[in-house]
DNA sequence: GATGAATGAGGTTTCATTCAT
DNA sequence: AATGAATGAAACCTCATTCAT
């Protein structure tokens, strides 16, 4: 979609790139940023050491890239539910459940993920976290939005600040899914939709 | 109450022990563990890099002991909390309350615990994470007992397994935690036994 | 006779391990394994410290190449001495001479081999020690052979056991070979060829 | 004989140092001087580590005086035989007995005697070394008075310089040491004046 | 005097990054 | 342009030695 028109050199570069970056999250998610060798990446991607630094300029960079990227990329699935058509509660059981579907995708992700939220920081400094955490933010206050919606419209309870209703919510959905990391192919422990009525069921009005 | 009777020398032993420890966790708690070196652990504890030796036989297992110390003194209070007096409810506000107090205390402790509980492993294999994971399980299964509990005694609605209801309470929690990761000292964004009423509103029997 | 097909790349790698092998072998020779540093062997052989380590996976393993390696260069000629041409007195002259020329070419060599041959073992599980050894006895046992045939064809006296009569012969000349160890360049301390025939004075039938 | 009269106080200071090198020799001929560390030493002599230093000034003048006492006894006891009663014969046959029975006695010091005579200086400066040879050739020498007596009575024939006919038997003898050190406890691999006759055969006038 | 806790220099080894080919 | 051999700073850890108690 996005490089139809690039010349094929660009194209070229770019899939490469895109190439290292599968290799890397592999290897990041599988064994933590501070395990991973840039020669273990070269190997893996199959480009050699100083490729890689033609990409990127330096490990911590190529890390934060693929941080970014992948952030982007689950950041506009989410944005794109949540944009979606249906009401308040379908929208949300919609979040709750394309959420879950891309961790099934790769389990692989759900590590980096999280490690990006929770974890320490790479150098004390911070820097990839800043930029998932700004995404996450966003999606809150999405979330956010639709609670007031919700209760707007009189469909939810006013049970306290949409922000604070957000976080509950994205939270409980990350419990459930640090619950299935076990597990290859990653599921939720239950059906998603019932599971998660539990959260819903003080707001819903009668 | 633990040391009184312990010769000098012994008391003395500990306290050092308990210097390093403390130094430690600062720094692994604000670095994380591969950007904090034994120098600066040296350092800041200010004890020589061979006398950190005495005390621990490496890098991992100082850290490992760490972890697991902190684990402990968390798992303690948490338990406690579980077993005290109060029903069902009071127990579950409780132990939202104390979870808060404790890291109110020392944001130092948040961090190295999400780590724990959410980071990559250390080297790819993952053994602090097992300690603190065990006793993560356990306080679940104590609150699952408290669901439980209350679903036969009729006070809550049955609505799912006590064990999901458990993940899905402290997963919220940890959410409220870490927004208040920014600030120091730490609060709860809100009232707690307001926000986390949100949660439990669904559960029970109006 | 090996080299001269190989690609141009992989002359280079063993030159250069080569390089490494022979600065490391002044060193060890000199001072024994423990009082040489990484550090010093890269210097001597003008690689960095790095490059050590790509061509040998630790320090020990570098020593342990040594060793073999010119213990195997030793045997090999051994090997060709005894197989050679000659009655059974020509091929202990030879070998006598021989030995003593190989130890003429590289003083190094000696303290190396004897090092190896009586020291302690490196780490008091002794492993290179094994493979020097098992070299040695296969050359006992060449010795022995020939003082065997000596005997059945009625040339040497039948004075005890092949074996012991190799054990003897080769201790002699070890012996000698050290007495010579101040001098640079070695020399036997007398003509190799008369001193040890007084070892053989009671073997050989008037 | 030498302590008698000496204040009690002066008694158990020997005593004392005598205990400190007996555990060293044990130790150091296990596992080497590189691999054993004062406070092993100081484990197995239970002494403290402050109290190795108030006999020794440091590591290697601990070894060094270790080694130096232990040459001392040796050297005594093979000048008492090769001063003793007997004619030349005789007391070369005493000589080989009495050399292999003190080491019958200790295997610990054959190796001790072994790395030292023929292993890699301590720190590449090799002063021990010096002292053991020193001894050596002194009983290099009376050995080759002996051989030159046996000479001048026309008792040997006249095979070459005394002092190599001394190297030449010494060596042999040292051979069939090393033969019999993997047996505990230590033997000649055969009679050892059998077996020693063949270097004599060569020697003695019909 | 005896002790052993404390020190820190120095050892081995890893790995991000550079740059000649 | 691509490669990967070479580099060396910096990490972890040991142990001979000192010195306060």
């Amino acid at each position: 979609m996005e490089g139809r028109k690039l010349p094929r050199r660009e194209r070229d570069k770019l899939r490469q790139r895109r190439e290292i970056l599968t290799a890397a999250l592999g290897l990041f998610a599988q064994k933590g940023y501070h395990n991973v060798s840039m020669h273990e990446v070269a190997g893996k991607s199959e480009f050699s050491i100083g490729t890689l630094y033609k990409f990127f300029p330096n490990k911590e960079e190529l890390y934060r890239e693929l941080v970014v990227e992948e952030s982007d990329r689950f950041h506009s699935e989410m944005v794109r539910v949540l944009e979606g058509p249906g009401d308040e509660l379908e929208r949300l059981r919609e979040y709750i459940r394309a959420k879950g579907e891309i961790f099934e995708g790769s389990v692989t992700f759900i590590r980096l993920f999280l490690a990006e939220t929770w974890g320490p920081s790479l150098d004390g400094k911070g820097r990839p976290q800043e930029e998932v955490m700004k995404r996450r933010l966003d999606i809150l206050d999405r979330l956010a939005a639709i609670f007031a919606e919700g209760v707007e419209k009189g469909r939810f309870r006013a049970l306290g600040a949409p922000h604070h209703l957000a976080v509950a919510l994205d939270s409980t959905i990350n419990g459930f899914l640090l619950l299935g990391l076990g597990q290859e192919p990653f599921r939720y422990p239950e059906d998603p939709s019932l599971i998660l009525d539990i959260f819903l069921k003080g707001l819903i009005k009668s």
